[in-house]
DNA sequence: ATCAATGCAAATTTTTTGCATATCA
DNA sequence: TGATATGCAAAAAATTTGCATTGAT
């Protein structure tokens, strides 16, 4: 049950860990779908009601910006986040019912860095989203 | 110097063509960036200065559900907007400059028709970015 | 003539910010 | 203690909508 501990490692690399912030960590550890930020309000005000919207976007944002936490746009107009793990995946969202599923692919992660290079550039991130319609 | 001629098209998927939605139509044609819709309103503006941005945003609705135009996220908050070409390229974003780079790449595009049929789905949309710093 | 599109301004929605206060290191 | 985070409410930014009017077919 070891968990990545989020908030440790926010620390590590130099953030202030307030009651809030270890908080909005543990959520984002336990949140296995893709969160926006009204629900992890929801979810971190079930714990203390005393959180504020404004908080969470900030932790969201700082935990973004120390590359923890990642954000992603599923064609809803809102910001996803997502706890950013050691192996990267993607995303395949269901048109017909806007479930996400995540996916894994190594030689797409090959390509990607092929192609970045072949442009002359170092990928520093990537995001893919499949849109798809299940097959009856 | 035959335009795509997305007015015509559009009208032909239905809908009725105003001499808004025409001007929209050309500016998407002409514009080779990737234009948010405060940039569309300004460029069909400078021809008409009677549009509202309240139609350029109903426009590009419009254009995008009939799949004549696409939406990007690259990041910043705001839906870009492009016309949709024949065949299919993805962006590269400088994160140095916020420049967008586009591409394509065969190989690719195949990888994703397979993944998506491997976890059971049949691909309608998909958009790849990536983020990439130039190599010195 | 009829139905849909427009313009305008107001309303929503999402995210950010200023400032006084509370909290962490 | 001193710097930084928080809460609150207000501000911004992006997008949508209601409604009276105009325009397309």
């Amino acid at each position: 049950m070891s968990k990545s501990n989020l908030a440790k490692r926010a620390s590590h690399a130099g953030a202030m860990i307030t009651e809030q912030r270890q908080l909005v960590c543990r959520i984002m550890e336990r949140s296995h779908d893709h969160p926006d930020a009204e629900q992890v309000f929801a979810r971190a005000r079930d714990h203390d009601p005393r959180i504020s919207l404004a908080t969470v976007y900030r932790t969201l944002k700082t935990l973004s910006d120390l590359d923890l936490v990642i954000t992603h746009d599923f064609g809803d107009n809102r910001t996803r986040y997502e706890i950013k793990k050691e192996d990267h995946h993607d995303h395949l969202i269901c048109v017909a019912s806007g479930e996400v599923i995540e996916f894994r692919d190594p030689e797409l992660e090959r390509l990607k860095k092929k192609i970045a290079k072949r442009l002359g550039y170092e990928l520093e991130s990537h995001s893919l989203e499949l849109y798809g319609r299940p097959k009856s």
